[in-house]
DNA sequence: GATATATATTTAGGTAGTCTAGGCATAGGA
DNA sequence: TCCTATGCCTAGACTACCTAAATATATATC
């Protein structure tokens, strides 16, 4: 995936929420989901494979996301995922959990 | 300290910059951190006891914190904490940890 | 043909930090 | 006297993340 020197703790709680959003487009399948995680926060948030695979096989196992296996635009094997309905939910749940408790922690720890 | 219904994972790693940001203007004891977190947060942050104490213990270890026994206003024996110069550069850094973390995190998830 | 690299997935085991759920003690008010 | 809010402590569970390894193959390069 990338050099990668760890994320700090933050990332908790917050890659699931990302991965469904990464999903909001249409199907991908796991590896791209981390890259466009990467792309998408400038490298900010470096995404392990031992953090991603199993998360998204916890969101499958709860029904957010559907996995298919299927063949890449470069002709390789990868499993695709997309959002079930009950994702789409998650995600919005998840997206105002995270803007209330962002603004939350900002107002107390940044500069007014 | 309150009701609560748990924070969801997102409180993971962010705690200890909030009770050294509490601690910023002068010391605190325990209680009253959990309670200026919460006040400041608008109880959007629950700071559970078993979750407080044991983040004041490790970061009294690391030689972030200090603690001193002494009298609340009400007349109550508490543990007061106070920042030390390490803590303090530790805050400088989470904080900026937290601004590049939380920029990168909206940046993707929230709507442009 | 051989080798290297990027792509793509899997999983075992460790670690860290939070939460649950209890405990103890006391000041002040009803 | 009892209740509530204050104040601290801790064992054990849980969850999610990371480390570190393995496997497989398409394509480019030598």
């Amino acid at each position: 995936m990338k050099p990668s020197k760890r994320s700090s703790p933050l990332l908790h709680g917050t890659l699931e929420a990302l991965v469904m959003k990464s999903l909001a487009n249409g199907p991908r399948h796991g590896y791209a989901i981390g890259r466009w995680i990467e792309d998408g926060t400038g490298d900010v948030i470096q995404v392990e494979e031992g953090s991603l695979y199993p998360a998204l096989y916890r969101m499958e196992a709860r029904g957010w996301i559907e996995a298919e296996w299927g063949q890449t635009e470069t002709n390789r094997r990868a499993k695709f995922y997309r959002l079930t309905k009950e994702g789409r939910r998650r995600l919005t749940v998840e997206t105002e959990q995270w803007a209330a408790f962002s603004a939350a922690i900002s107002r107390v720890l940044l500069p007014a």
